[in-house]
DNA sequence: TTTTCAAGAATTTTT
DNA sequence: TTCTTGAAAA
């Protein structure tokens, strides 16, 4: 019976041992955390808790079925079937779902996502006439989600003078109003934010106490994976589901706080001990994963950090193999060496394509990367940027789907009201908002009574508007007896939504088309494996299951491939290959957060879980100079590479022919690095924090030769450059024909033309855009 | 109302 | 560079 107890060391098995009371385990990177998640699961119900009792709550739905199907491994699959596990999103999703009606919700609410908050508030935005270059609308979201986070309602808002105050002076007043109609109209329409998907939840909790009771009592046992990552919401939601056992257990590493941004408050797990009474603390201080070299210059960086508990993360593993630094000479160099080092690696340890892995920290890294790996015939897979449920194909798709479902859900219907194109315009639409707006109804609603009220709208787009309704209510008519797939299917056939795309004929177009098959498709496993599982295969749960789905969750692993993902995406992941790229000021640490000592601590905690993902070796490297904003800017190193400990790093010499070329892991140029050294540690001391403002503003340099080059491939035909078009020159361009050069006037990419073509028009031309071809 | 094209904005990180 | 927005043309 204790088979699983003799896997652990002492500390592992102490946590898997202590089944009551609060408690706390401090896993380090690597140490085996997720073992001893699952062991402690297994062992309480092997020691008769009921499987009913416990709720788990991880990070993401991935580590949630891992752990899952971990644990039916060591106590069978129809023990493991009641257990609770998932995202504190997913979970508590289900829960409003049973509990909706109390707070006024339908129980077939709608869940927002970022884009459709955005759109909403942007939408508000313009109906307020407020000036949107001031009411930017992410960062109104940002700000309400803040709010929410904090559990500061409207009404709080409103009586908090300071928050008032803050936004007055930071030029925006009027961020309450906005604020007080987003949650009107998001009522309104049935649908929840992500936040309100916490908010609600302890509001329901607060405000129910028999609810409160019914919860209490049925999670008996609490786990919360990832606690450093929780926010202020979330620890309240554990903290009262907690009240009554105590039976709590959180799991985490303050090293690995990456999520201050969207609210995670580190304090939570550095606080733990406060929060309850005889906390039991354990700590997991042994790394299995990584080499002792990559431990250790982990360590050596994390250890610059001040806010942080005490532990000492070590290994007994290998030395292994020093951490590589490589200096480019550009992104697409940087591309190159990770391509070829992957390529040589790959082939002298005979190693699958998926004991690699490339990390960066902005998603827009990634292009460069990908171009490399391409040419080198090595097959990759992208995480995260724009994941599949984002293209809009699919969200249209599902907004039809949504609509169905909830008709009231408002910004699905403005997302197909009028596509594929039915002749119902913007005005009209704006025109529908207001009218549904003032008499307080829905546009759903709405569409029924267009003869009774008052709008003014026309007879002919009315009739289009009444079409539209009535297709939507036969939908949900058909929706009544059939079943997810058989009512998506009906949808993309009678709206000619393929058919709509298809049309555009471009090669684009084709792929868009699969995407929307392969959505089916998704329906169509979604429904089966529902019914294996024998649970809910409707299609109101099948869009929970995609809005709070991340691209991880659809992984079909057919070939090997290495991955590329942003480092926070990482977290939680192992590659025995772990390549970093982009180590540059002002990408990492990001330009945006440098201000604060807080906010270079995390840049540098997310630096330590880049390390810790690597088993045997990290290769990290960046690039002289790289293409922003497609202007070319010149990088510092990052401050980061120095705080590594000496002695674990050797740099790469970026021979000219090995960029380029094949060979390039050669042994002989580890040792050589003094003439790199010397130059890579001067720029490196800035005791004195630079305005960063100015780097980022760095002049950009355009190299001619390279721009020539690479224009005059992609369009064929010459090209005008900056020095080379001057006034007095015929010119041709692809639409508007022959003209004359009247003048010019900006430098590099804001260069512009004044040309008098011979249709007699004149017209400003940027020429990095314009095609113009030199003909005189 | 719809489509097209030029101009402008944008890059942290995500459930 | 790529995506979004806005104005003008159809």
């Amino acid at each position: 019976m204790s088979s699983y107890l003799d896997e652990l060391n002492e500390a592992q098995r102490e946590a898997v041992l202590q089944k009551e009371g609060p408690m706390i385990i401090i896993a380090g990177a690597g140490s085996g955390k997720t073992r001893v998640l699952t062991y402690r699961i297994a062992h309480l119900m092997k020691n008769g808790v009921d499987p009913f009792n416990i709720l788990s709550l991880t990070f993401t739905n991935k580590a949630a079925r891992e752990m899952k199907s971990r644990i039916a491994g060591v106590v069978g699959p129809s023990e493991a079937k009641n257990l609770w596990m998932g995202t504190f999103h997913s979970v508590f999703a289900r829960i409003l779902r049973s509990e909706a009606e109390k707070l006024g919700y339908p129980s077939n609410f709608t869940i927002y996502d970022t884009q459709d908050s955005v759109r909403l508030i942007s939408s508000i935005i313009k109906e307020l006439q407020l000036e949107k270059e001031k009411y930017k609308a992410k960062q109104v979201l940002g700000r309400i989600s803040q709010f929410k986070n904090s559990l500061i309602t409207v009404r709080a808002y409103y009586q908090n003078p300071e928050l008032i105050e803050a936004d007055k002076v930071s030029g925006r007043p009027k961020i309450g109003s906005i604020y007080k109609e987003y949650v009107d109209r998001c009522f309104k329409a049935g649908a929840m934010d992500f936040d309100d998907l916490l908010l609600r939840t302890n509001e329901l909790l607060t405000r129910f106490p028999e609810v409160l009771a019914k919860y209490q009592d049925r999670f008996r046992y609490i786990l919360v994976d990832e606690y450093q990552d929780t926010n202020h919401s979330q620890y309240l939601i554990v903290r009262a589901l907690a009240d009554r056992y105590q039976n709590i257990c959180v799991v985490g590493d303050d090293s690995q706080s990456i999520y201050a941004f969207r609210g995670a408050n580190i304090k939570n797990i550095l606080n733990f001990q406060k929060d309850y009474d005889d906390v039991k603390m354990f700590k997991l201080e042994q790394n299995y994963r990584s080499s002792s070299t990559i431990v250790q210059a982990a360590n050596s960086v994390i250890d610059k950090n001040k806010t942080k508990l005490d532990k000492e993360i070590w290994t007994a593993n290998q030395e292994g193999e020093s951490i590589k630094i490589m200096r480019t000479f550009s992104e697409g160099d940087e591309g190159r060496f990770v391509a070829n080092s992957i390529f040589e690696n790959k082939m002298q340890q005979q190693l699958p394509n998926n004991s690699f892995t490339v990390l960066y920290r902005t998603n827009a890294q990634s292009r460069a990367i990908e171009d490399a790996l391409r040419k080198k015939n090595i097959k990759y897979k992208i995480y995260g940027g724009l994941s599949f449920y984002q293209r809009k194909e699919i969200k249209d798709t599902l907004a039809y789907l949504r609509l169905l479902v909830n008709p009231n859900d408002e910004e699905a219907l403005k997302r197909v009201i009028n596509y594929p194109a039915r002749g119902i315009g913007q005005t009209t639409v704006d025109r529908l908002v207001i009218a549904a707006n003032h008499y307080k109804i829905s546009i759903f609603e709405l569409l029924h009574q267009l003869d009774g009220l008052s709008i003014n709208i026309n007879s002919g787009i009315k009739a289009k508007l009444n079409n539209f309704r009535d297709m939507i209510r036969s939908f949900q008519i058909e929706a009544a007896s059939k079943n997810a797939f058989e009512v998506a299917d009906l949808v993309v056939k009678k709206t000619r939504l393929i058919r709509d795309i298809e049309s555009e004929g471009t090669p684009e177009a084709v792929s868009r088309v699969e995407n929307v098959q392969e959505l089916m498709n998704g329906i169509k496993d979604f429904i089966e494996e529902q019914h294996q599982k024998e649970e809910d295969a409707s299609l109101a749960y099948f869009l929970e299951d995609v809005a709070l789905a991340t691209d991880f969750d659809k992984d079909k692993e057919d070939v090997p491939r290495v991955s590329l993902m942003t480092i926070h995406l990482a977290k939680g992941l192992e590659f025995p290959y772990v390549y970093i790229v982009g180590l540059e000021e002002n990408l990492f640490p990001s330009a945006m957060s440098m201000n604060t000592r807080s906010e270079i601590e995390e840049e540098r905690r997310l630096f330590y879980v880049a390390l810790t993902r690597a088993q045997k070796q990290v290769y990290l490297s960046y690039a002289q100079s790289r293409y922003r904003w497609g202007k070319l800017i010149d990088c510092e190193p990052s401050r980061f590479l120095e705080e590594i400990d000496e002695k674990y790093i050797d740099f790469i010499s970026p021979k000219k022919e090995q960029a380029a070329g094949n060979k390039f892991i050669n042994k002989d140029i580890f040792g050589i690095p003094d003439e790199n050294r010397i130059r890579f540690k001067k720029p490196l001391v800035r005791k004195v924090e630079k305005p960063l403002k100015k780097t980022a503003a760095k002049p950009v340099q355009v190299k001619p030769a390279k721009n020539l080059k690479k224009l005059s491939d992609m369009q064929g035909s010459q090209n005008l450059f900056d020095h080379d078009l001057l006034q007095g020159n015929y010119v041709e361009h692809a639409k508007f024909g022959k003209g004359e050069v009247l003048s010019v006037e900006g430098t590099g990419n804001s260069k512009k033309a004044e040309i008098r073509f011979e249709s007699g028009d004149t017209k400003k031309l940027l020429l990095q855009f314009a095609k113009l071809k030199i003909i005189g």
